[in-house]
DNA sequence: GTGCGAATCTACACGCATGTAGTAATTGAC
DNA sequence: GTCAATTACTACATGCGTGTAGATTCGCAC
């Protein structure tokens, strides 16, 4: 209170370039999205959190779709790289189990590593608007297909297997130790996580 | 056009006792949901869908929050009663793999039934707030602690599994077949899901 | 058929977020 | 130091949803 010009003209934010600025707009609405969630991710909202006036954030994107749209290419880059890192380059063949687990490990490790970045993937976020599920559900797709991809090149012709519903059906449990493991970190840490996949794995061979 | 009243008043909606009203209110509410999103769940959409004034919900309910209250506990009354029904009685001995396809299967069926009810459990409408998103983790844990169950007194004393992280994945799994028999019914019927799963079960014992 | 209570409607005041037009301050170049 | 371009701010108009107070109509009981 102290510090306010009784009646005065607003202090002007410290100036930035036009790209820098977008830049710092799309790290203060990724917060107010941690935050908040999609409801209370407004204009106002993420001048407010920047430090600036509305018009700043019409003069970088034009409105929320447009920055929405940017944020959600931001993220969807770093998860899909993240993602598609472990997936071994086409045709390469790999001992089945051990790629499972390996990969499932290299993922949980990603989503401890930036957890801001992979809440919104996982759906972890309160609102999720139309488009955001269509962003995420198109990385999904790209994400089974190549793990379509090495199950087949990894099963032997005479397998019966139903590959893409396979494939669903293992990213949706990798998804579900993500978000056991940023929900419930104490619980389910990643180590229990694994030894249980290990566990149920394993039962192709014992029983 | 050529129905309305130039300039007279608005012809009044056929009245109902408070409870048959708060159900109609509900049934809307619920089409407004399906079809828009809980973004535009408001007071309005849902007076309008109806057919009636804003102050007609506000009596019936007093807000939006009671009204979502109220779906949420109709919606998750009908989902849990169908999911339940497929748990076995406490402590009966099943036959597991025979049981977790029977249990599949019925989940599916019941899904297929009454879709309407089934996609925001599933998480397949867009903008859930935080309220609905408790509810259905509410009653996933209730879900999960069945299936935890069934697999400890099935499992035998000797098994290794983590039973918990075990029930997490059934139910994860089982769920991403719902959406895909929802979402995407010629591409993903009931019975090529089942014998997928049948597929991945029988693994335990083939390869 | 006539009341009278219940159910519905109209009308107003408000809050909050959106966009935009015009103004003011900052800062780098000269 | 001065100027001009760039960046940020103020101020206004608007749309849409929320609540609520008070008037109006419906329809059952008698």
């Amino acid at each position: 209170m102290a510090n306010d010009q009784p009646a005065g003209r607003r202090r002007y934010a410290a100036r930035m370039p036009l790209d820098e600025r977008r830049e710092a707009l799309l790290d203060a609405a990724l917060r107010v999205l941690g935050r908040d969630g999609y409801g209370h991710l407004t204009i106002s909202a993420i001048a407010a959190e920047t430090g600036v006036t509305r018009p700043v954030v019409y003069d970088a994107y034009g409105g929320i779709d447009p920055l929405l749209h940017a944020l959600l290419d931001r993220t969807q880059q770093r998860a899909a790289d993240a993602a598609l890192a472990l997936i071994p380059a086409g045709g390469v063949p790999v001992e089945l189990d051990r790629w499972l687990l390996e990969a499932a490990d290299g993922l949980l490790q990603a989503v401890q590593a930036d957890p801001e970045t992979w809440r919104p993937v996982l759906g972890l976020i309160d609102g999720a608007p139309p488009l955001v599920r269509e962003r995420i559900e198109s990385t999904l797709v790209l994400l089974r297909g190549f793990v379509a991809d090495v199950l087949r090149t990894n099963l032997g012709p005479e397998s019966q297997l139903d590959v893409e519903v396979v494939a669903h059906s293992l990213v949706a449990l990798v998804q579900e130790f993500a978000r056991l493991l940023l929900v419930r970190p104490d619980e389910y840490p990643k180590e229990r996580l694994l030894a249980a996949y290990a566990g149920m794995l394993a039962l192709r061979r014992a029983t």
